[in-house]
DNA sequence: CATTTATGCAGGTATTTACCTGCATGTCAA
DNA sequence: TTGACATGCAGGTAAATACCTGCATAAATG
């Protein structure tokens, strides 16, 4: 996994709207998933040229059209190797903020 | 908690690499982050500025230094609303991408 | 007070990004 | 085969971004 893809691509809302439109209704055509975006259908292809490259969406042709479907794995690995390594440290750091924010430092 | 500036802010490597040099050693002065990075004191602070709009740091000026705290909250939010909402689908997501994959659909 | 040190602020530039238009390709169905 | 439909591909532009240089300010130190 390449960690800057994932996070480049979440860092966008046009993409994780995609990613939403996605996870209510899976395998959707790229027609359909433009009908609920405000703008071309060439512009979402790029977000979603981008969703792919990270992994978070895998695309399948099936005849004319193009059907695309959520990969969960990325998201949880953002979860284990970087969420995860800041939430064993939670209390401590926000001990820390608590301390400093109060001026007792 | 606004998700646009904490997933805009964890878009690009400096700043993840801020918050990991925080992890390591918080309330850092800006000039001790700036010794472990490979650019301008100047564009440090701007990165350090997205991440303390986006809330994942607070800073706290000390004398003529200014001391930077990782906020831990943001992050777990993040995992709360929008990767657990993945994580409860996830096996039916991967069912769905293994079933497509192996050309069953 | 003068000097050093830590940071703030005001710009300027090159790259990336997010959008677009226009045209080409491939598939289905009459 | 022909027309309609779904998508691919090749650019072009305006805005955002990530850097930088240069100078200003404020605090500690002799």
């Amino acid at each position: 996994m390449n960690d800057d893809l994932v996070f480049k691509a979440l860092g966008d809302p046009t993409r994780r709207k995609l990613l939403d439109l996605l996870c209510e209704n899976n395998g959707q055509t790229l027609g359909q998933l433009c009908e609920n975006l405000a703008m071309t259908r060439q512009s979402a292809t790029q977000h979603l040229d981008l969703l792919v490259a990270a992994n978070l969406v895998s695309a399948v042709k099936r005849g004319r059209e193009k059907l695309h479907y959520i990969n969960p794995v990325p998201l949880y690995d953002i979860y284990a190797r970087w969420v995860r390594k800041f939430e064993t440290q939670r209390l401590g750091l926000l001990h820390d903020l608590k301390t400093i924010l109060e001026g007792d430092a």
